[in-house]
RNA sequence: GCCGCUGUAGCUCAGUUGGUUAGAGCGCUAGAUUGUGGAUCUAGAGGUCCCUGGUUCGAUUCCAGGCAGCGGUACCA
């Protein structure tokens, strides 16, 4: 019976790929999400937020990925039948947002976000079917101007929150040099037919940093067999298309004029690859004349960032310490977030071309590479004055003492288990108390309050072996009149602050 | 999706060449200490040995199939 009972209950599982967040890190992650936000605001974005599921033909969920459109969304139907899906970005719902409202808002429009997002898909270490995404996105301009502040935007936020200059660098890439090197190999982008060759060669370059060249020229060319045994079908392209592609994404340099300068020569015959080149120059210009030079943002030609529908300028943020596992092996974080501009993702609401940009953060990601820094304790707080409950008749007094305690702007509370004053100081042990508040009969008494320093008692046990002693001797705890309280929980706390 | 590895206590894992009562460390609860946490000692609670079927007198152990988790890879707005 008992046992039947048992079986027949739900397990308490959380499905994969989702999360609990604790005190800890939520607190971290707010503290980012704050940070991050008034970097925002000072750069003039406003912020906006929207509704956690759209209508799924509104978030384009046949749209933007020409191989698999629709899979990997999470969708419900209403119940007059028509397909909502959770949102799977942030730029989605804003382009959403930019068409409803198009003719009231004021253009360019500057817009940051910080939401939850899910996408249905096979999770693995460190991503998630729900995380938490930051966006800031400038709407209504074609300027490369709203590029280079958005690399600026994405540097600043970063050094804000703990990663200082040479723990992280920008990439910038444009689509438009990819697209002139394409062309120059002989693959046209604006071709239908070779629309898949295109992205099979557009994800190849992708993986250039973590595969390294000799995979990426097995991908371009016959396709690749990994480690697993798993294979890869390749683009197809012959020995001359990868040596001039593989020439382009391995011409990057230190510097960023020295990169535009070498790559040139590989892309400037064609109208798409003089285009490319003169934005990147403008970007670097405006960059250059506002302070961030190389150490922070770089040109990379192997960027590309997978999304089909980028159409300019790409940028991708990563992290370059390196941190060991707890296998012990070297691990690199990688990619924290990334953007671009997309010219053509209003246009399916309004038939007219908006050009747009933007970028976005992973908040689980940087909140990791934190914790990995030992940055990431802007989140832990002093737990809380525990006052105990000596006596429950007198529960009313140690209420007041709580919210005395309260009202002077500390973190406290009253004792709200059943069990004696050892498991309570237990309790406060475990909750990092600063101290607890004790007022017995003896205190009552003579109209005083105990109030005993834990960190301080943790201090002194450490000096005294015999358990008796510390016992009987320095308990690391005071007696002041009930109205010093306030006062005297002040002081011990100012004391530990030292 | 494909490939590989792993499923034993809340956690990390040992173990059973197929046999009656399945273990450790940590954690948890309590006592030693009738009003004093964290050290120490002692005791206690906690298990469908992933599931189903097969072989067997007998399966947590062997076999098959499932499922789940992890890792890699593909995809990734």
């Amino acid at each position: 019976m008992a046992k039947k009972a048992k079986s027949a209950r739900p397990k308490a599982r959380l499905p994969k790929g989702l999360r609990d967040v604790g005190a800890d890190e939520f607190r971290a992650v707010e503290g980012m999400v704050g940070a991050i936000g008034r970097v925002s605001e000072k750069y003039g974005f406003e912020p906006l937020e929207t509704p956690a599921f759209e209508y799924s033909d509104a978030l384009g969920k046949f749209l933007p990925d020409a191989d698999r459109p629709n899979a990997g969304v999470f969708s419900l139907e209403d119940d007059d039948g028509q397909w909502m899906s959770l949102r799977y970005d942030l730029t989605a719902p804003l382009a959403r947002y930019v068409a409803a409202n198009y003719d009231a808002l004021t253009k360019p429009f500057r817009r940051y976000q910080t939401g939850v997002v899910w996408r249905n898909e096979k999770p693995g270490p460190g991503r998630y079917r729900e995380f938490r995404q930051f966006d800031a996105d400038t709407v209504g301009t074609a300027s490369v101007a709203a590029d280079a502040e958005l690399c600026m935007l994405a540097s600043e936020a970063l050094e804000t929150i703990g990663i200082d200059t040479g723990n992280y660098i920008i990439r910038v890439n444009n689509r438009k040099l990819l697209d002139a090197v394409l062309q120059q190999a002989g693959i046209d982008p604006q071709d239908e037919a070779e629309q898949i060759k295109r992205l099979t060669v557009l994800r190849a370059i992708d993986k250039l940093e973590r595969l390294g060249p000799q995979a990426v020229e097995l991908l371009l060319g016959p396709g690749r067999k990994d480690a697993s045994g798993d294979v890869t079908k390749g683009a197809g392209l012959e020995a001359k298309q990868i040596d001039l592609i593989m020439g382009f994404v391995g011409a990057g340099s230190d510097g960023r004029t020295k990169t535009l300068a070498a790559l040139a020569p590989l892309v400037e015959q064609n109208e798409a690859g003089r285009e490319g080149l003169q934005e990147l120059a403008q970007m670097d210009e405006l960059l250059s004349a506002a302070g961030f030079d190389a150490t922070r943002v770089v040109i990379d030609p192997a960027i590309v960032r997978g999304l089909d529908y980028y159409t300019g300028p790409v940028f991708e943020a990563e992290l370059t310490f390196e941190s060991v596992g707890e296998d012990g092996a070297d691990r690199q974080f990688g990619s924290v977030g990334g953007g671009g501009r997309y010219d053509g993702l209003v246009e399916r609401f309004k038939g007219v071309k908006v050009p747009a940009t933007g970028y976005s953060f992973g908040l689980s990601r940087l909140y990791a590479a934190l914790s990995e820094l030992g940055r990431a304790d802007v989140g832990s707080l002093v737990g809380p004055v525990i006052v105990l409950v000596m006596d429950r008749d007198h529960i009313g007094t140690y209420q007041r003492f709580a919210m005395d305690l309260r009202q002077a702007g500390l973190r406290s509370e009253m004792y709200l288990g059943e069990s004696g004053m050892r498991a309570q100081m237990k309790y406060a042990d475990k909750r990092g108390a600063p101290c607890v508040v004790i007022q017995g009969e003896e205190e009552r008494s003579r109209g005083e309050v105990t109030i005993k320093d834990l960190v301080e008692g943790t201090r002194l046990s450490g000096e005294i072996e015999d358990n008796t002693e510390w016992r009987e001797g320095g308990r690391a705890q005071i007696a002041v009149p009930e109205a010093k309280l306030v006062e005297a929980v002040r002081e011990v706390l100012a004391r530990q602050q030292t």
